[in-house]
DNA sequence: TTCCTTCCGTTGTAATAACAACCGAAAATC
DNA sequence: GATTTTCGGTTGTTATTACAACGGAAGGAA
């Protein structure tokens, strides 16, 4: 557990923990570690979670199935990230099934166990629970932006609203996105060749300048 | 303050405290009540909050402005619903604009006196912030299932999967949506003629039946 | 009743995007 | 250096949708 303890005191959730000894406070939130091989699937749709999973080493795979039977990718999370947890703070069934796409080890810390009510490490506890508040209205903020530029009737709309938020989340109009072409027309929900036209559409009546993910947009925009 | 406390005290904040005197709770929050004109505006862009709004009575609009300067509704709040709590947990500068819509009484809570560190009501600060915790979630989880339909490419699909979640949530083929035509093509970002001619088409093919917000969906979909 | 409003389906047209296929440049691998 | 893969732009066709406008039905209000 040691080298993995590493990586995961780094992410969101144990973030502001001061003068804590890892080992003994995931002893003390009854954390357990548990393997999964590749393919294998860790939490399915409809079950009830009662704890929070953190990927320690490996990869998984949160998918949704299709109204058609397609398998829709929501989210990779690798080490240090976490999964599940808006189905067990909410205990609704999961909608979701989670997989693991390698070798995989998570750590599972029972939801009821972050109380600040029981057992010891209670700064330790309300910490947890402030950064697990921060890191749901976090992922609120986001699905709410992307929610706006996907709400856009035009794929032109869709591209300006997402570059305009770029542009004014960086401060300038200038800025580099974090997708290429294909992450991005996937966001957007768009193809990427219809998005490639737009964007040279866009470029060619001077409202925006652009190479690879290096974007320039103009201030009337 | 006491008619409206009554109104507040069954929102989802305040579920489950047992034995608490709301007024008293409310002392030790240092809940502060403010009156604001309608159109007044209640929380400016950019700025930075540290608090949870209540609505006691009249109404809030979360709108946020487009690139286009177009104002986009995000959402009505009426008495004994929260706004602003996601940027209130992660601190991060408003990207929103609320105003009171009609002569409004909002119930203001520091974030921090949530906190179980201080105070008496130590079980019912534990257990509200579980309960906004529990919002939070709720509202990662039905974002996450509108950005699924909007993720559709052509709004047939959007629509065949607006109304799969439906059914499934409902547990029949048979259901009634909480939406009218306008709402429900709003919801799914899409023109209302479009829509009902979706609707029409989909009817006509034998895949849907329906009378105003009442539909079936047939076993294949 | 009559009028008015709201809701929803229809039509026609123009704009738009999806989809498939192709191509060249750049990057990565051998 | 040669080969393969990835990436992004282009083209052409077809299907879809936005948009504007209209009309009819249902439900209230005068």
């Amino acid at each position: 557990m040691e080298e993995n303890l590493k990586k995961i005191w780094d992410s969101p959730l144990f973030q502001n923990l001061q003068e804590t000894d890892p080992e003994k406070l995931l002893v003390s939130l009854k954390a357990q570690k548990r393997l999964y091989q590749t393919g294998e699937t860790i939490l399915h749709p409809g079950e009830l979670l009662d704890r929070l999973g953190i990927v320690l080493t490996g990869l998984v795979q949160v998918s949704k199935e299709d109204f058609q039977g397609n398998r829709a990718l929501l989210a990779q999370n690798g080490p240090g990230q976490m999964f599940g947890e808006a189905f067990a703070c909410t205990r609704a069934p999961l909608t979701v099934l989670v997989q693991a796409s390698q070798e995989t080890a998570v750590l599972w810390i029972p939801y009821d166990s972050l109380s600040p009510r029981e057992g010891d490490f209670q700064q330790a506890r309300v910490q947890i629970v402030q950064n697990l508040m921060g890191i749901l209205a976090g992922k609120n903020i986001f699905l709410t932006g992307r929610i706006e530029h996907l709400s856009k009737r035009t794929l032109r709309e869709k591209v300006l609203s997402y570059l305009s938020e770029q542009a004014a989340s960086f401060g300038g109009a200038a800025f580099t996105i974090p997708l290429n072409r294909q992450e991005m027309a996937d966001y957007l929900a768009a193809d990427r060749s219809a998005l490639s036209a737009v964007l040279g559409k866009l470029r060619r009546e001077g409202i925006i300048q652009f190479h690879k993910n290096q974007f320039t947009l103009f201030s009337k925009y």
